[in-house]
DNA sequence: ATAAAACAGACTATATTAGTCGGTTATATC
DNA sequence: GATATAACCGACTAATATAGTCTGTTTTAT
């Protein structure tokens, strides 16, 4: 029941870009990573993963960098952790081999009340 | 965001008692690893941590072993997971370095919801 | 006495997380 | 068109956490 650092990090990353988000405006990373405190190489990995996930985009070459790929009233906290972290509590297999375990519903409950505390939560909040 | 295989067991266990609950009756571990299938060694050094957060009793020696603290209803899921996992998302070193993260509403958030809806279920409604 | 059970701690194996490193590709600028 | 900048990519390592095992000690009903 813990958050990764990556995925920390990551949401971390994407409340910067939103904080400073403008128009046809992007930020390498190193600028992030300084900015942010967060490990060069690993933060490249990260916004590897939120770009494949479409909640990035980038701009290669000098002058080139990261920037959001929407609106930041448009991206929710669930999209981020969502991309970066397992976001099913449990992955068992006791419930396909015999059908039915009376756990199941804690789990299912938590997933769903996760689930919404997550997507109710969108980056032009964050930036306040 | 990954319920630990520990916790699963636990509630499991914990469930088992509950179905069971009948005054002056306990459960040996070996039947419990038994009937949920869970490597007995492992529950052992599970059941130990229940018994510490006072949710589970013993009874030592033969025909000894485990039952309920108190009535199925008044114990909840958020008790159980609570004694066997870390229930907090993020322990994070920034916050307190440096005072104010954006992020840190998100997770205090995730973890109040998180905490509201394990509360929310107790042992007897398990049972059915 | 003895056998059944809880209790305890040290140990191992595996998996996940966190991060690093060496290189390739695309592109703006000179 | 050379060069520098920054994104992109995959393989690797280190550290930590999880899952489980093993060997024993203590308590207690029979
Ligand atoms: S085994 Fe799937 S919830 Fe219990
Ligand atoms: S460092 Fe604590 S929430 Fe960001």
């Amino acid at each position: 029941m813990q958050i990764s650092k990556k995925t920390q990090y990551g949401l971390r990353a994407m409340v910067y870009l939103a904080k400073n988000f403008k128009r046809n405006k992007v930020f390498p990373l190193r600028e992030i990573s300084k900015s942010e405190d967060i490990p060069f190489d690993f933060l490249e990995k990260i916004i590897l993963e939120l770009e494949k996930s479409d909640l990035v985009k980038a701009k290669k070459g000098p002058n080139g960098g990261y920037f959001l790929a929407c609106s930041p009233r448009k991206i929710t906290a669930g999209d981020i952790v969502g991309a970066l972290e397992k976001t099913k509590p449990v992955n068992c297999l006791i419930c396909g081999r015999m059908g039915k375990c009376s756990a199941k519903s804690v789990w299912n409950k938590l997933e769903q009340s996760l689930k919404d505390a997550l997507d109710s939560i969108n980056l032009s909040e964050l930036t306040k």
